[in-house]
DNA sequence: TGCATTTTATTTGTCGACAAAGAATCGACG
DNA sequence: CGTCGATTCTTTGTCGACAAATAAAATGCA
């Protein structure tokens, strides 16, 4: 259980990002799962630094709704909102669709790029069943068309919103089987090119039909899962 | 220059809030302008308290974006983007829609004397034609509809927008009349009872509308500002 | 035994101090 | 007189320690 992790010679200021990103990883993949409490002491032997970077962490994942801290008391693992899930689904689709739209009229030859790398991956893991390597791939390729839109307020919710899914897909691909639709593969290629003709209406229609392609699924998910767990 | 502010026995963890609130609101109101520098221990020292607290402070105002801090270097008030303003404009006018129409679908009757609290207030200062009051109320009744329309990720967006709309509204009314037109009170009106009546589609419009007519009026100033600030 | 109250224990919030990383200053040399 | 390098100085990043706040355990009492 208690593994020695050995982190080395770190360089100055170098400890909060080490100790952010780990966190945030651990968070989205549910190693560290909803509610777990998260102990300042414990993540400072693990990491081998004192409080007060593990603290500055953790005072940014709150900022980011990762972690909930109650004053004077553990801080822990943001739970997921089951209840108001629809509220994410609505502001998942909207940033599905205005990301895409603004990617059509802004994007420049570099972005198509590095957008078609990440559809490469993406199709890829499609390829290899490997349900992770997708999950990543797919919220990389769509922060990359929302980079080539170019609205900083617009990607930094987005963000959020493709982060809050990969805590809800892992969930989905934890308990069930581990293959996402080679539809995907192809909404994907038809919303790359459409972005490239920049086609606004068309983007925004692919968008609209791609993002209640997954909401649907999660939804489907959530209610089996509701199904499941009610007593018998 | 130096004014002696005595902050006395505080209560154990409410000192970030404290700092966080004040600096915060000394950012928005461009007290602290934009690009000056921030030192810890002056306010440290300001505040009475150690660089700690006022360290965590700072973390979450740069969370925000409100802050910006190079690596082992001084931390400065972020500066204001005039070059890239339309993404904030667009981003404005779509959370402007957005969370309108959600509040005309979710709205519960406290919501509505709340929001009419704050249009009370608007209206009173646009009669009082106290800038610096409208600038605060108009905020206060926005965010209050973007509270009823109760999706979390939009209001928090929005925020972050209305708040930077702060900053730039705050420098307008620096340099020039200190008066909104009276039609803003109308639209007002207009909104709020197209709320209350759950036209989805009228709220979008007269959304819309509102905000082109507030993007139209700090385009306006910042292309007379530009005019201004030309070589001779 | 069951409940209220005191005591202990754990964990956070804050502090003062020190060392590293740049920036500014000074000085040597051309 | 200007440029480069060493040195000082300022400001941040990190540390270990202590005290407040709360939870858990222990104690007293009916």
């Amino acid at each position: 259980m208690a593994e020695t992790e050995t982190f080395p010679e770190r360089r100055r200021g170098s400890g909060v990002k080490l100790v952010y990103d780990l966190l945030r990883d651990e968070i989205l993949d549910l190693v560290l799962p909803p509610g777990s409490p998260i102990d300042e002491v414990q993540l400072a032997e693990r990491f081998g630094m004192s409080r007060t970077p593990i603290r500055e962490a953790l005072v940014r994942l709150a900022g980011e709704g990762l972690v909930e801290t109650l004053p004077n008391r553990s801080t822990m693992v943001a739970n997921i909102d089951f209840l108001n899930m629809h509220t994410f689904f609505d502001a998942l689709t909207l940033m599905y669709r205005v990301t895409t739209r603004l990617a059509a009229s802004y994007h420049q030859p570099a972005d198509l790029e590095i957008i078609r790398e990440h559809q490469a991956r993406f199709t890829a893991a499609v390829e290899a069943q490997d349900a992770l390597a997708m999950i990543a791939s797919n919220r990389d390729l769509h922060a990359a068309i929302a980079e080539a839109g170019r609205n900083p307020y617009y990607i930094s919710l987005f963000l959020r919103l493709l982060d809050e899914g990969r805590r809800l897909l892992r969930l989905y691909y934890q308990s069930f089987n581990d293959r996402l639709p080679r539809e995907y593969v192809d909404e994907h290629e038809a919303m790359i090119a459409a972005i490239e003709a920049r086609d606004v209406e068309l983007c925004d229609r692919l968008a609209k039909a791609h993002a209640d392609q997954i909401v649907r699924q999660i939804q489907q998910f959530l209610a089996r899962d509701q199904r499941q767990s009610l007593p018998l």
